[in-house]
DNA sequence: CGTATATATCTTTTT
DNA sequence: GATATATACG
């Protein structure tokens, strides 16, 4: 391997990797050895420095693959370096510790996890486990779950581990209110049930490395020794627990280079801190910091459009991102549309996408980027409608479908028997007569011998605390469950997986199943065989399922992307749309309450980071009308539309969105003055306030199932199922309703309109 | 126990 | 409008 004898040598001057840098970057890529901050503004080779310099320092001999360290945000990130890291190198980059924070966590942590109360089978168990397990434990508590949701706590939990908190470690301060100051504790209760389960969350990846490393000098020191260089990509986005990580992990060789940018940190409500980058010269003393300020990507008048607009951030490190195309290479202006509701927004996006077609464009160089996953909606309808291909990108991953979920149940409960959330979730599915009063029962008996529901089921199969039906089922899956077990370790997962899913029944029941998603999810479930084949064992797979998989849908064919703002970060297009630039769709009316200015301003790097996508053409679209949980809004176009330079943009002609300019911006006054704010709440009267506006006259606006007219008695109302019926008593929002087929019920008043 | 119907909640963004 | 949970009934 690298003899490292080597590092004291010059490296080669010449480098054929150095050629295609300018002088900023390959300074950046040049200075290899301590700590150097990279400050990239968008679209200026961040992702090539990152990558040469990897390249350099193993083509210059100064470290191995396997003693470098490359941590990225997102998967598609680290895919997206290896990729370019092996092509520049000209062979797999095999051995490099290349991933996600939590990835390479998840890897650190097998190795030890005996040193942090696990065992290294351990499973990752994802938001959706979070909350069912945190449910259990709150109402453990004597909690009552409705009023104190376990979601909520959860997220309030994930918080904390973002912060490197503890449960010991949460200040006392921030201890918060949930369930009058419970929270704390069952915050502990839940680490506690975790361990019991052999498995670690998200968070936990990083907070039990953590934990490992100050606990234990002597591993400490052994990654000290293996990582020679560290590289870290979208620094703006790391939240205290993974600078914690990588500040313990870089103490060693003193390596470590950080990439990022200001302007375009969006993760702001998971917990980053921007000032992880704003504080790097004080943690790693001589840093060397690079400005990347020359742009490659975008058009001027993009630039401009962006610059413009994200000047209006106060709190900025502050760069002047400049191209050196001008005149005639200003190319077009940022085009604004406005449309009536979604719908329109859609067919205008869908008829510019067929014009650039006509010249020659392909679709994949062209993207829809959203603010929330429920805008995707119509804009698939319509490019299916017109025909046009396109994929989403990151709407519903692989993992969290619901197939996926079951059979990666199975896995989990054959590799690690105290997984108690994969025995609930699948024992009865496919149905073996085994329902909620078995399982509570089987659920007090496990804990009241401080079992695993597996292991408790295996003996409680051979005495009579269940009825004999239900014995014989639990039996079944039991002994099912050993059986693959034995088979699990001299078969290749994919066989494995075969046997299991045809066993259990669980293909056999999707078979059965008649309804339109049926074929969809078998369709998955080869899928799911099919990627199995490629590991070696469960383990890994199970890892790369929680932790990488994400739906790659045809990257090679030619199709239009669809996706969320937060999604395309990294990724560059010629063409960009951006519709819903409308109060409350985005900015975000939950961000704006939540985090007020500082919510808006990062609300704002989002729209940053959305106009930088955009390398020839920006489209802004805003749209009068929309439907949220299927009631009718009515909107004003957002006020980053307005913060758009004017020698930058161009509006379409005015379609008629029924806004003046200036009632627009009377609107936005309205809503954001003192006493519109708060916290909570603040969200629905906004919404009420906007529905209200439009809700009277015009019959457009009337929203659906909004009852203009209260319920009276006596008065005929018609319902979905139960057809026509007259009012008998009014409840605040139930009605007695004696229905003139289906008889006398009690209904909620959404349920009926006005016959 | 399973099924059908009724209601609640969801939609901010991701590992 | 879609999906998870709650309830009533068979």
């Amino acid at each position: 391997m690298a003899n490292l004898s080597e590092r004291t040598h010059p490296p080669s001057p010449a480098s054929p990797l150095l050629d295609r840098l300018n002088e900023a970057q390959r300074e950046a890529v040049e200075a290899a050895d301590g700590p150097v901050l990279v400050l990239a503004g968008a679209g200026t080779g961040k992702t090539r420095v990152l990558t040469v310099r990897l390249a350099h320092i193993l083509a210059t001999r100064r470290a191995a693959p396997g003693q470098i360290l490359a941590v990225t945000f997102t998967n598609k990130a680290a895919r997206e370096m290896s990729g370019r890291v092996s092509s520049l190198i000209g062979r797999p980059t095999e051995g490099l510790w290349l991933g996600t924070f939590h990835a390479v966590g998840a890897r650190i942590l097998r190795r030890h996890a005996e040193l942090v109360g696990l065992r290294s089978n351990y499973t990752i168990i994802d938001t959706d486990d979070q909350i069912r397990l945190m449910r259990q434990v709150i109402e453990a508590n004597g909690i009552d779950e409705k009023r104190w949701p376990a979601r909520v706590l959860t997220a309030i939990v994930s918080r904390w581990k973002d912060k490197g908190w503890t449960p010991d470690r949460v200040p006392a301060e921030e201890a918060g209110d949930f369930a009058h100051g419970k929270g704390v504790g069952l915050y502990r209760d839940y680490q506690e049930r975790l361990g019991e389960l052999n498995a670690a969350d998200f968070g936990d990846l990083l907070l039990l490395c953590l934990r490992l490393f100050l606990a234990r000098p002597d591993v400490l020191a052994d990654y000290h020794r293996r990582f020679r260089y560290i590289l870290v990509d979208e620094y703006q986005d790391t939240n205290v627990a993974q600078y914690l990580w990588l500040r313990l992990l870089a103490q060693g060789s003193g390596n470590i280079c950080c990439v990022g940018d200001d302007d375009q940190s969006i993760y702001g409500w998971r917990g980053a801190e921007v000032g992880n980058i704003l504080r790097f010269e004080d943690d790693f003393p001589g840093a060397k910091v690079v400005r990347l300020e020359r742009n490659y990507r975008s058009t001027p008048h993009i630039l401009g459009a962006a610059s413009g607009l994200i000047a209006h951030n106060r709190g900025r490190l502050g760069k002047t991102l400049w191209t050196e195309a001008a005149g005639d290479a200003m190319g077009d202006p940022v085009r604004i549309e406005s449309a009536w509701d979604e719908a329109e927004e859609a067919r205008t996006v869908g008829e510019a996408i067929e014009d650039r077609q006509r010249h020659g464009d392909s679709l994949d160089g062209m993207a829809v980027l959203v603010r929330a996953g429920y805008q995707t909606r119509a804009f698939e309808e319509r490019l299916i409608a017109i025909g046009v291909p396109y994929r989403v990108i990151g709407g519903l991953r692989f993992y969290e479908r619901q197939e996926i979920r079951d059979a990666c149940a199975y896995f989990r409960l054959i590799r690690q028997g105290d997984d108690d959330l994969a025995f609930q979730r699948i024992v009865n599915t496919p149905r073996r007569g085994l329902g909620d009063k078995s399982i509570q029962t089987l659920y007090a008996i496990a804990r009241g011998r401080g079992q695993s529901l597996l292991s408790a089921s295996a003996e409680v199969v051979a005495t009579d605390e269940l009825p004999p039906r239900r014995r014989a089922a639990l039996r079944g899956f039991v002994e099912a469950i050993a059986r693959w077990r034995a088979e699990a370790s001299r078969l290749p997962p994919s066989e494995l997986a075969e046997i299991v899913l045809d066993e259990s029944g669980y293909t056999a029941m999707w078979l059965a199943d008649k309804s339109v998603q049926a074929p969809g999810r078998l369709e998955n479930l080869k899928e799911l065989a099919r990627a199995m084949a490629e590991f070696e064992t469960l383990e890994d797979f199970l890892d790369h399922v929680s932790l990488v998989m994400d739906t790659e849908t045809g990257a090679d064919d030619d199709m239009v992307n669809v996706m969320t703002l937060h999604g395309a970060k990294g990724l560059e297009f010629d063409t960009v749309f951006l519709p819903g630039w409308e109060e409350g769709v985005f900015p975000n009316q939950m961000a704006l309450d939540d985090h007020g200015a500082a919510g808006l301003e990062e609300e704002r790097r989002l729209a940053y980071v959305g106009l930088t996508r955009a390398k020839k053409r920006a489209t802004v679209l805003h749209a009068a009308n929309r439907t949220v949980h299927g009631q009718w809004l009515s909107n004003v176009p957002s006020r980053f539309v307005d913060e758009l330079p004017e020698e930058h943009v161009e509006r379409a002609a005015a379609a008629g969105d029924g806004f003046a300019r200036d009632d627009a911006a009377l609107w936005r006054t309205a809503m954001n003055r003192p006493g519109y704010g708060g916290r909570q709440g603040n969200y629905h009267r906004a919404i009420e306030a906007r529905v209200q506006r439009f809700g009277d006259g015009e019959e457009v606006f009337t929203p659906v199932g909004e009852g203009r007219s209260t319920p009276e008695v006596g008065s005929r109302v018609f319902h979905q199922k139960f057809g026509y019926g007259s009012i008998r008593g009014v409840d605040g929002s139930k009605l007695d309703i004696a229905f003139d087929k289906a008889g006398r019920k009690k209904v909620m008043a959404d349920f009926v309109e006005p016959a």
